[in-house]
DNA sequence: CTGAAAGCGCTTACAG
DNA sequence: CTGAAAGCGCTTACAG
C-alpha cells in the first residue's frame, strides 16, 4: 500500500507538507503543490482514513438514520442521499430504527462508540431532539420535519409544509363532494411533535373555514407506517363510521393497506370510498386505481439536505430551515360520493 | 474520554493486558480478565475503532452493496442485514448501484480506499465476480444468487433455487390452461450470470418438459428491475404478441409495472391476461389483485448470509453456498384463460 | 500470564 | 514555506 511516507519520499517533500497539500492548507508552495499533487495522482494515492481520524479524532462516516421500516418513501430519499455522498467521496453508514424508537438516543450513543461526523435524520420526533439533541456536537440535518423551532445551533431541517398540504388534503376533498371524512394515521394527535401532527393541524383548519364537523373519536384512527397498520385501521375506522365516504391516509404506505381493507369490505375505490395518501412514492402512479396523494420532492429534500450537511462539515455555515414545495397529485382513487 | 490506558491504569493492568481482555486473548489469568472487564463495564469503555483499524489494517465497516434502485426485495433484505449486524456491534456501510453496475470493480475500489472488513453483495452479477473478485481479499457473501460454481476462496452464497422456482411457476400456469405465456425481465438470455438467468432456465425447461413452445422472439421482452420498466415491457410484449395471456414478471416490481400496463390497456387482471411475479414483497399481498408470486425466504437469506459472514470474520469458518426455501404465492392474479 | 515498547499512517504545533 | 518530531489509541511480537 502506497503512504505518505512514500509521496514523500517519491516527490522530495517531507510527509508534513505532503499532508498539508491533502488537506488543503493554505501554506504551501505551488511549486511543492504542483509536484505533490502530481505524485499523488501518480500513485493514485488515497491517505489512510483510519489514522486521519484517529488524529482528528472522530470517524469519517456520516450515519443516515431512518426511522421506520418499509418506509418506500424514506426509502426513496435514502438511495439518493446515499448516492450524493458517495459522488462526494463520503462513507455512508445506515441504521434503520423502529418509527417509535429515540433516534436522538441511538445518535448519542454511536457519538460516543463511532464519532461520525455528522447525522442525516430521515424522519424524527421533535420531542426527543428537545429532550437530548443539545449533546449532539456534530452537524446534522433532519428531512420531512421542521425544527426550527427548536433553535438547537447544529441542526437543519428541510421539510414539506405539511400543515398546508393538509390543508389542501381535506379542502381538495371537500371539493369533491365529500362530508363525512376519515383520517388515517400517526399516533394521537396529542403527540405534537410526530410525524403527521402538522398534517393533522392542517386538516383541522380546513374542517374549520368549511364548517365540515370532524370528530376525533369517529373520524380518525392511528396507524404505524406500513401497509398492515393502514390496513387494519382502515378497517376498524370504517367499522365504526360507516358513514365515511372519503379516507386521508397520511402516508402512502398506509394508503395503500387502506385500498386493499376497502376492497376486502367489498367496497371500491373510488366508487364507494375516496382514498388519498401522503408522500407520492412511485408505487402510486401504478397501484390500480392510481393514488391521489400529496407529492414530496423526494430529490430537493435529498439534495438539500446533503449540500447542507456538507457546507456546515467543512465551512463554518449557518444552520437553515426550508420547506420544498409539494404538489397533490389527484390520481384516480377520489370521486364524488355515492350520495352526490 | 476514556481510554485503553484509563483502563489499564484503573485496574492495575497495563495496556497490553487489557487489549488482550478486549480481543478475548485466551492468554489472560482469570483473575486479571475479571478485575479489567469490571472496570471496562463500569467505565463504560468502548475501544477506540480508529486506532484499532489502523493498527489492523482495516476498516470495520461491513459494506453492503445493492444492485438497483427502487427495488423493494433489496430493501427488505438490507433492512433485515443492517438490524442484525446492529445487534451483533457492527458497523454498516450502504451502498446503492445502478442494477447494470460492477459491484466487483465497485468492491475493488473501496478496498483501497477505506478497506472494509467484509461485503455483502445485495444481487451480483457472476460474470464480475469471475473476471475480478479473485482481487478481493475480505469475507463476502452473495445473496439472492448462487457463486457455487466459481469456488472462491472467500465468497460465500445463499439464494432461492431460481431454476426450480421458475420451473414451478411456468408450470403452475401451464396447469391453469395457458399456453400462450409471456415472461417479462432481466437482460437478454445469453448473459448467463445476471440474475434471472437461472430463473428462465427453469422456464425452459417446463416449457419443454410440457410441449409448450416458447418463442424467445415472441414470447419474451427484456426489462430492468423497476415498474416503469416493466411497465413498458409490457406493453411491448402484448402488442408484439396479442394472443399471451400470461405473464410471468421475473420480479414483483416489474409485475407491478404489468398490472398497470395490462390495465391501462383496456385488460383485466386476471379476466384477459394472468399475471404472476418473482420474490413476495410485501405489497404483492396488498395491490388489487393480489400479486402472484414466488416468495423468496428474505428473513433467512438475511439472517443465514449474516451469521455466515460473522463467523468468518472472527474465526477461520470454511465459506457455504445454501439455497433457501421459497414459497409459490397463488394470490389472486392468475386464472384459466378466456378462450378455456 | 504480563509488561514494555515499537509501530500502524496520519496531523499539527513548533522552530526555523 | 518547510521539516522534524510528538502523539492520536490501539495491537502484538518479544522477553521474561
Amino acid at each position: 500500500m502506497t503512504t505518505i511516507k512514500d509521496i514523500a519520499k517519491l516527490s522530495g517533500y517531507s510527509i508534513g507538507t505532503v499532508s498539508r497539500v491533502i488537506n488543503h492548507n493554505p501554506d504551501v508552495s505551488e511549486e511543492a503543490r504542483m509536484k505533490i499533487e502530481q505524485v499523488i495522482q501518480q500513485e493514485n494515492f488515497q491517505p489512510n482514513s483510519n489514522a486521519k481520524q484517529l488524529k482528528q479524532q472522530s470517524s469519517s462516516a456520516i450515519t443516515i438514520i431512518v426511522k421506520g421500516y418499509e418506509n418506500m418513501f424514506f426509502e426513496g430519499i435514502l438511495e439518493r442521499v446515499q448516492a450524493i455522498l458517495r459522488d462526494s467521496g463520503e462513507e455512508v453508514a445506515v441504521a434503520f430504527l423502529d418509527e417509535y424508537a429515540n433516534e436522538v438516543q441511538y445518535a448519542l450513543q454511536l457519538c460516543t462508540a463511532k464519532k461520525p461526523k455528522g447525522f442525516i435524520f430521515l424522519g424524527g420526533n421533535l420531542e426527543f431532539f428537545k429532550q437530548d439533541f443539545a449533546r449532539i456536537d456534530v452537524p446534522c440535518v433532519l428531512l420531512t420535519n421542521t425544527a426550527e423551532s427548536l433553535h438547537l445551533p447544529n441542526l437543519s431541517s428541510y421539510t414539506t409544509d405539511d400543515r398546508l398540504a393538509g390543508y389542501q388534503v381535506i379542502e381538495y376533498l371537500i371539493k369533491a363532494g365529500h362530508r363525512e371524512i376519515g383520517i388515517i394515521g400517526g399516533s394521537a394527535s396529542k403527540v405534537g411533535s410526530q410525524v403527521g401532527f402538522r398534517r393533522m393541524q392542517g386538516c383541522l383548519e380546513a374542517f374549520q373555514e368549511n364548517h365540515i364537523p370532524y370528530n376525533e373519536e369517529t373520524n380518525y384512527e392511528p396507524s404505524r407506517f406500513s401497509m398492515q397498520g393502514g390496513y387494519e385501521s382502515t378497517q376498524r375506522l370504517l367499522k365504526k363510521n360507516p358513514k365515511i365516504t372519503a379516507v386521508f391516509a397520511i402516508g402512502d404506505t398506509i394508503a395503500i393497506g387502506a385500498m386493499r381493507a376497502i376492497r376486502d369490505m367489498g367496497l371500491r375505490v373510488p366508487e364507494d370510498i375516496s382514498v388519498i395518501g401522503y408522500d407520492g412514492i412511485e408505487y402510486s402512479r401504478y397501484c390500480v386505481p392510481r393514488l391521489a396523494t400529496v407529492h414530496q420532492d423526494t430529490d430537493a429534500l435529498a439534495r438539500k439536505g446533503v449540500e447542507d450537511l456538507l457546507l456546515r462539515l467543512n465551512y463554518s455555515h449557518p444552520v437553515t430551515h426550508e420547506d420544498v414545495p409539494f404538489q397533490l397529485v389527484e390520481g384516480e382513487s377520489v370521486a364524488a360520493p355515492r350520495d352526490h
